[in-house]
DNA sequence: ACCGCCGGGTGCC
DNA sequence: ACCGCCGGGTGCC
């Protein structure tokens, strides 16, 4: 590898890292320690050269202030008041003057431009985004023709000085800083049960760990908030069959009150007849539209689908619920069969077909399913699912439940609104596309006009449990008219659409349709309502997804979601886009009246950021309290640590292959040079961590990383392949970057960032010769992407395993346990969880030596063959297997495994997070067994210092989300002692 | 703008 | 007076 490209792709490398940081979609989480450590590690790189204009300055800091004067104040409309923060603007296509800076209020009106003077010396900062430059009007606000204007500027340190020296060379010298303006598988069974060998139990004892340690940094913010308003109950609409447990009533009784409310959002008052925003001190006549909906941000498990069933149900129109009246029976059953829907067990049938495919795809073709084995007739439902198809399209968008005829009259129209919505109706006609004439009712009355139909939309993976729920919880009676937009068939016709009840969709369908902008009916429908199910998934402010979700039209709008800050604050300003929250909705705003008081420690900064959250957020964890009961009756969960020791034999390949990486990293070290080489660093930890649990798992075709040789083009391929390899195998949390989901088919670009293929063939489809990296903006082309040879990593394991199997003490630890357990209770089964799916490999190998019947769940399987894995481990009798062999990062949010009362987890990871959430997927409500989790960690390893510095970066953490780093130089020696706590240098 | 600047009108004291 | 001074016209970039 020459020097050269050692340095490109070892930078691309890092960059990719930092990205992961910044906007949170690369395939290493910033979750992850080493990346997190690297945060601004390039500072003092040629950064500013690519094209990377992410607005990253969230290391700011102050340079200095300057007094300026806004001119022209009367050739424009934008009014501002005293202490109104404002926002400069370049306009360089000004007639006038190139270095034009325009400046705008909050609203974005424009108040005027910056004198000419200082604006030539700012546009030279502006356009090369050396400082970011903030105002405030400190008085003058009513000035007829210039007013003053306080400019801070914010940046990287490293950029603070030349920017000091341009202002000086154009004669403005920065201020200080006065302190009062800093606002500012295939699933293997073994024969019959045998006693196999017998296993050693661990000679350390179990040690648990507290709750405190457990305790999430999003539930410090909710901690000091709890005598809450968000107490109060509401019984659901009739129409609902099932009985509320007291948090969902709460959850109800709060997301009514929310749609239903007229008071203010958070941080605006009315003074005067003026609604001022306390923030930014900006102030308009019109009232600020409150936020009808906010975030849910319950446990899993805790039943956010049941609340938001509910919720459409009791709040369906104008604090109302859904109709109960009947409709005249007969013409009921008809419209059922004239819509031809799907009955429930067609439905099931459907649900299996779509699992039996490739969910990424999203190919199958449902509707086709659904309406070839569709009878002819069929009784009424509970629930009616309407599917398009050709045939069904003309006469679909006819009004809910009945079909009227032709000759259908004013008076059955208006039965038909008043029993909707009592509510008097106009009445138009309209023609559809056979050119009959049928009537349509019309709300006239109602805020909210003849809105009615709430979008879901969720991951794939959800989508049937959306259903299966609705089926459960509205009575048998109640015809709610339920349309899944998902499948080639889908209605190209908004009016289908805004003519049901509840749309269901998925992220992925909403995205590609967005794609095509104008052929979207999801964008041309004005919703009533949408729920986004697992909200956090449009975190990336940059994903398509997100846009396509930003760009719906509604009114109420809820975001459900367990973890509604996975990674930085920066996670939740996607969140606050959504609901509509001015003045946030700018980036600008956000940033400067919320996440950089709360990540610098500004005083005040983090309770803005709590009463923010508060007023927008209902939380509820699995341990939260009504009335001093549990919301849930879960069985009690503990977490053990297992510490074990390595053999003789296991510390001795340990010791020299740890020597073997201190040399490396010590040289790096002494050299200065570690930072740069984080790839390298990589690859020993990957491996120490391997040898703790297996020898077999160290791939011979990673240790050649650090080799460096001259390239040849076969060379630099070859360094890729491994690269890819080791991504794959280093357990950090590996996510694609353009579908945020996991990694399928990974594929390794030229710059050395890692995709799923499908993901980033359909990125140079669109893009042409122009595609360029979605992570560095590098040139993409299809023939420079180097896939994974599968076969490699797991071929070689396979190879050992058939010529000679061996134990280790990890393996011994887990096999004694579950020996032990079989022996006490054998009806207790257990989850196996490993990063390292190799891991999960060599398990196999033990567990059918002694006899245990098991299951395996990884990435790698298709959604068929997980569905069958999980329903197999599921089933209660007596042939199913006890135990589910799991990868850590396999399956998606939902998943559900509540067989399983024992979890081992083989290797700790990176991301408490990630143990955690592996955890939940058995301590769920359906659990009826008291929960152990065993986390085995090898002695005086790799291991027991990753938890160490875990334990360090938690106390760090302090305050939410971390207040004011320590210097960027500390930073980094604070990095490179993590890195020498890892490998005990 | 109750300013600054511009350019035309003007011109002893 | 190729000045000074006056007062009207005028006005972001």
């Amino acid at each position: 590898m020459s020097r050269n490209f050692m340095r490109s792709s070892s930078w691309n490398f890092l960059q990719l890292a930092r990205y992961g940081r910044t906007a949170n979609h690369s395939q290493f989480s910033s979750s992850n320690i080493f990346f997190h450590l690297e945060e601004d590690d390039l500072s003092g790189e040629d950064t500013s050269s690519l094209a990377d204009s992410q607005e990253d300055f969230d290391s700011a800091i102050l340079f200095g202030m300057l007094r300026g004067n806004v001119v022209g104040l009367r050739y424009y409309s934008g009014v501002v008041n005293n202490n109104e923060m404002v926002a400069l603007q370049r306009e360089p296509n000004n007639q006038y003057d190139r270095n034009a800076v325009k400046v705008n209020n909050v609203n974005g009106e424009q108040v005027g431009h910056i004198k000419k003077e200082l604006a030539a010396a700012l546009a030279h900062i502006l356009d090369q985004k050396m400082a970011k430059i903030e105002g405030v009007v400190p008085y003058g606000a009513q000035n007829a023709f210039t007013m003053p204007v306080n400019l801070s500027f914010w940046g990287r340190a490293e950029n603070k000085q030349a920017v000091l020296d341009h202002m000086m060379k154009y004669g403005f010298r920065l201020g200080p800083i006065p302190n009062s303006l800093q606002l500012g598988h295939g699933s293997a069974k073994s024969k019959s049960e045998r006693a196999g060998p017998s296993y050693r139990a661990p000679i350390l004892p179990a040690v648990q760990m507290t709750t405190e340690q457990l305790k999430t940094e999003f539930d410090k913010l909710f901690e000091d908030l709890k005598e809450d308003d968000k107490t109060q109950e509401l019984e659901p609409a009739e129409t609902i069959g099932t009985q509320l447990l007291s948090h969902q009533k709460q959850a109800l009784s709060w997301m009514v009150s929310r749609e239903n409310t007229e008071e203010l959002p958070p941080f605006w008052e009315e003074r005067n007849h003026l609604y001022y925003n306390t923030l930014t001190n900006f102030a308009e006549k019109q009232k600020p539209e409150n936020v009808r909906g906010g975030i849910l941000a319950d446990d899993m498990g805790l039943g956010k689908t049941l609340s938001v069933i509910a919720l459409i149900l009791t709040n369906f129109y104008d604090g109302r619920p859904f109709p109960t009246k009947k409709i005249k029976k007969q013409e009921l059953a008809e419209s059922d069969v004239l819509k031809s829907n799907m009955s429930q067990k067609q439905f099931k049938a459907a649900k299996k077909t779509e699992l039996s495919t490739d969910s990424r795809k999203e190919s199958e073709t449902l509707s086709q399913e659904a309406s070839s084995s569709r009878p002819k007739r069929q009784k009424a439902r509970k629930t009616k699912y309407t599917y398009s198809s050709a045939s069904e399209e003309d006469e679909a968008w006819l009004p809910r439940k009945v079909k009227a005829p032709a000759e259908c009259t004013l008076h059955d129209d208006d039965l038909f609104a008043n029993a909707l919505f009592g509510l008097p109706t106009a009445v138009r006609k309209k023609k559809n596309k056979k050119g009959v004439t049928v009537s349509q009712s019309i709300s006239k009355a109602g805020p909210e006009g003849q809105r009615r139909t709430t979008l879901i939309i969720c991951p794939l993976s959800v989508l049937s449990n959306w259903i299966d729920q609705f089926e459960q919880h509205i009575k048998p009676e109640v015809h709610l008219n339920i349309y899944i937009y998902y499948g080639p068939e889908r209605t190209k016709d908004p009016k289908v659409l805004s003519d049901q009840d509840v749309v269901v969709t998925t992220y992925s369908v909403l995205s590609s349709d967005y794609g095509s902008r104008s052929e979207s009916p999801l964008h041309k429908v004005k919703w009533l309502r949408v729920v986004l199910d697992e909200g956090h998934t449009i975190r990336n402010p940059n994903a398509q997804q997100t846009q396509a979700v930003l760009s719906l039209e509604a009114q109420r709008r809820w975001i459900l979601t367990g973890t509604p800050i996975q990674n930085s604050l920066k996670d939740l300003w996607s969140l606050i886009c959504f609901l509509k929250l001015k003045p946030f909705t700018d980036r600008e705003w956000w940033h400067r009246t919320i996440q950089r008081p709360v990540t610098t420690g500004e005083d005040g900064g983090l309770c803005r950021l709590q009463a923010l959250i508060k007023n927008i957020t209902l939380r509820r964890t699995k341990t939260s309290k009504i009335r001093g009961r549990p919301v849930l009756d879960l069985p009690e969960r503990k977490v053990f640590i297992q510490h074990v020791e390595l053999s003789e034999e296991e510390r001795q390949i340990y010791e020299s292959l740890k020597n073997e990486g201190k040399a490396v990293i010590s040289r790096y070290v002494s050299e200065g040079t570690i930072l740069s080489h984080y790839a390298d660093v990589l690859a020993v930890l990957v491996r120490l961590r391997q040898l703790c649990c297996h020898p077999f798992l160290v791939s011979s075709a990673l240790s050649s990383i650090t080799t460096t040789a001259d390239s040849t083009p076969g060379d630099v391929r070859e360094k890729l392949v491994q690269k890819i390899k080791l991504v794959l195998s280093s357990g950090s949390d590996e996510e694609c970057a353009i579908c945020l989901d996991s990694l399928n088919m990974p594929v390794i670009t030229y710059c050395a960032h890692v995709f799923c293929k499908p993901c980033i063939c359909q990125v140079i489809q669109h893009e042409k010769q122009e595609a360029k990296c979605p992570l560095c903006r590098g040139s993409l082309r299809l023939d420079q992407l180097v896939e994974c040879p599968q076969e490699d990593l797991d071929s070689s394991i396979n190879k050992k395993l058939e010529q000679n199997w061996m134990c280790s003490t990890k393996i011994n630890a887990l096999m004694h346990a579950l020996v032990d357990q079989r022996r006490k209770d054998a009806t207790v089964k257990s989850i196996v969880v490993s990063q390292f799916t190799s891991f999960l490999s060599v398990i196999e190998v033990a567990l059918r030596e002694s006899g245990f019947m098991f299951t395996r769940l990884d990435g790698s399987m298709t959604q068929k063959k997980r569905t069958e894995a999980i329903q197999s481990f599921q089933r209660p009798d007596a042939q199913s297997p006890t135990i589910m062999l799991l990868s850590l990062k396999a399956g998606g949010v939902g998943l559900n495994l509540t067989a399983a009362s024992r979890v081992f987890l083989m290797d700790p990871a990176w991301n408490p997070a990630a143990e955690e959430q592996c955890f939940d997927r058995c301590h769920r409500l359906g659990q009826t067994k008291k929960v152990i989790v065993t986390k085995f960690v090898v002695r005086n390893s790799v291991e027991e210092n990753m938890l160490k510095i875990q334990s360090k970066k938690r106390e760090l953490a302090a305050g939410a989300f971390g207040k004011k780093k320590s210097s960027s130089s500390q930073l980094k020696q604070a990095r490179i002692e993590d890195i020498r706590t890892l490998v005990d240098l």
